[in-house]
DNA sequence: TTGAAAGCGATACCAT
DNA sequence: ATGGTATCGCTTTCAA
């Protein structure tokens, strides 16, 4: 029966203790605690000390039950060790932080018995809303519960999505090795479902095509497209493949996909941009590194963390269902070493 | 007054509406669902069936106020962008998850204030337990609450930390440069008041003492150890700063420090390894790509996250504190292609 | 402005 | 084995 916390789960105080210590009733401690609802300065600096003396601590969990939100927001990811997502996911925790969420992390596994799971677990725990990075590009979030895209969005817009202009950042990226003179190109791109890869290819046959180059043409000016397995081994497997008739540019639509073209370059004994010319997506650190620096079309990774938090929050603050939109966030195309500038000269259209 | 939920917020139904329609009372429902205590095999089915078509999810806040536990658990790192900590956070998760615990992350941005918002946050959320990885050297965790340091641990030892076991990997990693004739090393290493960095320090002087090198020394058989910032840039001024006395190889003890090692030696045309041996520490995915590919020291980071997690669960699990102990896990020294082997000739000691 | 009291939804104790 | 009931800590009417 003493004051000592029984164990280390019992909270140092309570709300009661704080209103007694203060001499008044809880209602009124509340309310200066909160900062809702009418209390006199002074009455308030009174509560406000003796919370303090006590180090008093709301409890999360009596919060939640009693005013029907949880004040935790969930992100489900395919996998946290990926520095593609937690670029993102970086921002979009001080942003959310600064809201007073806390963000609850579950990973997808890429799968969709995964995302199903990781829907249950934020169901389960009572989250205000979800931002959610898609694996099934056919699913649907739970109806009710405020959800947000962030970088995929699935094939029914059943919720607002923020992404990254893909099909303009690729087509930019792609008129860039069309202007240094490449009229050979070959783009890797990864599982066609997703929206990302969809685009990516988009934007990569729009400026193609509008530079009269022809798909899968046998010789120049041509393009190619080639669909593999989203990851090194598979970028490096899509090159085998073309190996034999390479072309002068490749565009790898991922990360892993350029390192997967630069480890069988490598292995080939080719060199970047002399034999090849190489353009990525994103931007991780060593891109610049690397010798010569890749050039890319980078998302705006960080400012889509910050805009899915915000159109998060904003929709958990409207009691009725906002319209979902899609929301494009430009990204930037990043000049570096390995596309090489093709001198104006050779081929079949010389007209000296 | 319909069933209808009055908003997104309320739940579906709640175990008094799962009870009403299995004809039980809510003990007996609570018993059915929770699987504590005793219930008939079928009771137990009606009210299985009847929550099943309720669709009935209990209400984690609920559970948590009577039951004095969140079933939360926090994951505190430096920055979440950062595939070091990222790397045994996944595995972290999927553990933590199996155990029916969610995470809730705080990132404590590198800075003490961060790290004691960090802690509020916690806190105030009541979580279960927390999985730190600290960034004040100094600093201790709230008494009471079970945490588990990850990756450093700080200098008193106030809380069972899983660490890798660094003093050995580096010594190994150290040894590796030495066998392969090189008496003339540098080692670059961070903030020299956490925990890793001293440990790996500590490692290196052991090794490069133990093969008779000495510290400072004008000439081969020599080691120096360059204390600087803990990025790519520190790394590229550090080796500005010995640029003009070069050792035969360097050990960058991070990889953002092998970042700077790499951009400095490309600015100045230095090749790797003929010009310059390196190895590093950590291993990200494009250590083994880069050409050559860069040995290193890899902690074993999947293993600690899965330790970290296992620790906690325990942690929490007791009723009365545990024994705080420092669990070191070993790691590989990964041989690629960044180090050269010395021919055996030169040097004084050649007796041919 | 303030205090009292009614829940929020689940668990666990205590009879039955 | 089961049902009723007190209880967790807080917010929020409702009177005063």
């Amino acid at each position: 029966m003493s004051t000592i916390p029984a164990s280390r789960f019992d909270p140092v105080s309570t709300l009661a203790d704080v209103a007694r210590l203060a001499g008044v009733g809880v209602g009124t401690a509340s309310r200066a605690i909160s900062g809702n609802g009418y209390v006199d300065v002074e009455t308030r600096l009174r509560v406000l000390e003796a919370a303090a003396s006590l180090g008093y601590r709301r409890n999360a969990a009596a919060r939640a039950l009693r005013e029907r939100r949880s004040h935790v927001v969930g992100l489900m990811l395919p996998d946290i060790h990926n520095e593609f997502y937690t670029a993102s996911a970086a921002v979009l925790q001080s942003e959310l932080d600064a809201a007073g969420y806390q963000l609850l992390v579950a990973s997808t596994g890429n799968s969709i018995d995964g995302e199903r799971h990781a829907w249950e677990t934020m169901l389960d725990r009572q989250v205000d809303g979800v931002v959610h990075v898609p694996v099934d590009p056919d699913g649907a979030p739970p109806p009710g519960l405020p959800v947000v895209q962030l970088n995929r969005h699935t094939r029914t817009a059943t919720a607002t999505a923020v992404v990254s202009d893909d099909v303009a950042g690729v087509a930019e990226l792609t008129r860039h090795l069309i202007d240094a003179g490449h009229t050979d190109l070959v783009a890797l791109v990864g599982a066609p479902r997703l929206s990302t890869s969809d685009e990516r290819a988009t934007g990569f046959r729009r400026a193609a095509d509008a530079a009269g180059l022809v798909e899968n043409a046998s010789a120049a000016p041509r393009y190619r497209v080639v669909v593999t397995e989203f990851s090194a081994d598979g970028g490096a497997e899509a090159m085998e493949r073309v190996g034999h008739d390479l072309p002068t540019a490749v565009v790898a639509l991922s990360s892993r996909l350029v390192m997967g073209v630069l480890r069988w370059a490598g292995a080939c004994g080719l060199r970047i941009p002399d034999d090849l010319s190489l353009a990525g997506l994103g931007d991780p650190e060593w891109y610049a590194i690397w010798r010569p620096g890749i050039t890319t079309f980078a998302p705006p990774l960080a400012e889509m963390g910050r805009r899915a938090a915000l159109e998060l929050i904003a929709t958990i603050g409207e009691t009725n269902a906002r319209p979902t939109t899609t929301i494009r966030l430009a990204g930037e195309v990043r000049k570096r070493g390995s596309v090489r500038i093709v001198p104006h000269d050779g081929g079949s259209n010389c007209r000296t």
